[in-house]
DNA sequence: GTCCTCATAAGGTCATACCCATCGAAGGTC
DNA sequence: GACCTTCGATGGGTATGACCTTATGAGGAC
């Protein structure tokens, strides 16, 4: 309660919580005292400690629910609370496309040769939904599924490589780079060269071939970044 | 007062001038008004401000200073406001140390060739002294100074990139990877091969030759790796 | 046994009073 | 006049207490 040299209370009280929970104690589901005795037991008034759980619900350390049987109760942060804070980044300081690219081109060519060893039946069978899913909406036509599609056989991808930094990192760039590029759509060209490079790199994760998935890979994000260079220079 | 329908106040209001700061509406270093005439003007109660105020605070969005000429005014999140929760996530999620180094062992390589090209005086003068350092504190056999120095010639590499991205992630990830990996200290023969492997990759950059600093620090830094692997075999 | 109802245990909101940090201006000291 | 001290005004930080809203679970009606 005193002094409290620049930390407020309800700062304190939230990080002394968090290092119990990252200590062990207060494992995930602990169910905390409810706001107004914790108030009590710790001498602290109730909107200081409502601040903390705020904080702490931010960081994604807990969930709280009301009503009875509610409370706050202690929970694992999971990727949203740091794919959030990144695109929130990405965002408000205009990252440049320059940047995001790189990343994806030096991600996903790694991820594409991590899967090639990790993939599980899930993964593949994700991978052929989306390849499908491909196929038909360019059979349609339709270019908004088809860029769905590919942009989640690209996610599915990163997730097989069982990454979850790298799964962050491309859930958190991925749609920044989507918002920045998918102007002007793909010439039926370019569909086809995609859905003849994803086979190419989905054959080579099948096949345990992690070397060839990521030449294969970094191939085709290359001459993706490449086509869009070109296709800003029209405007 | 109104509906709320599974939001609180607090998250639409805060959501409601996030969106205002991102839309550029409320640029970097407007003063908002303070606690009480903004819950005047609203409507709404200064506790629900202030919670809204938070979280925006906490999401780097804003930045509260107390006493006269204080307030709250709109700041652009910084790095840390994304290396905090990642570093978080790391923590409690207990990532393996193999997903950490995986993604060392993807950005780094790909940051010496960013840093071959992009490559600025100071950046080359932050490397030198840090390599500098490293060679005194190996003379004098500091193994503390000497793997700090180390982690900052690889930070400053990373720095050198010029990628916010790659930097922020880095920074996340840096300290975990050694509280997991600097237990055991490196041997004479290690350290002389480390100095050996930065003065290559620093002559490559020095030379713009990104390849090369690429291959270099690839090789490096695996190298390193397996040095982990081996001494965990050691307990 | 099923459904409805309602008491109750939470969290959510508000108003108010007061505490403390900070800055700037007023005024005193040399 | 230059410097230091003090004090007041501004604005966030904390504490309390009252009241609102919501979800749940227990108990009664059928």
């Amino acid at each position: 309660m005193p002094s409290m040299s620049f930390t407020t209370t309800a700062q304190a009280l939230a990080i002394e919580i968090r290092n119990m929970i990252v200590d062990g104690q207060l494992p995930p589901g602990t169910l905390l005292p409810n706001e107004r005795t914790f108030a009590e037991q710790t001498q602290i008034g109730r909107s200081s400690v409502r601040e903390a759980l705020r904080i702490l619900e931010h960081q994604g350390l807990v969930r709280t629910r009301r009503g009875k049987g509610g409370g706050t109760r202690v929970t694992q942060p999971g990727l949203q609370s740091v794919v959030g804070p990144l695109k929130l980044f990405i965002q408000s300081n205009s990252v440049s496309l320059d940047s995001l690219l790189q990343v994806r081109q030096v991600v996903e060519p790694a991820c594409a040769a991590l899967a090639a060893k990790h993939r599980s039946a899930f993964d593949l069978d994700a991978l052929l939904s989306y390849e499908t899913a491909m196929r038909i909406a360019h059979k349609d036509g339709d270019q908004r599924r088809f860029l769905d599609a590919n942009y989640e056989w690209h996610l599915a991808i990163i997730r097989a490589s069982s990454n979850e930094i790298f799964i962050g990192l491309l859930e958190a760039i991925g749609p920044s780079i989507r918002e920045k590029t998918e102007f002007p759509g793909l010439d039926i060209e370019a569909r086809e060269a995609t859905i003849r490079a994803h086979a190419k790199i989905l054959r080579a994760i099948k096949e345990e071939k992690d070397d060839a998935a990521f030449r294969s890979m970094e191939r085709h994000i290359i001459a993706y970044a490449e086509m869009i260079v070109q296709e800003e220079l029209d405007f």
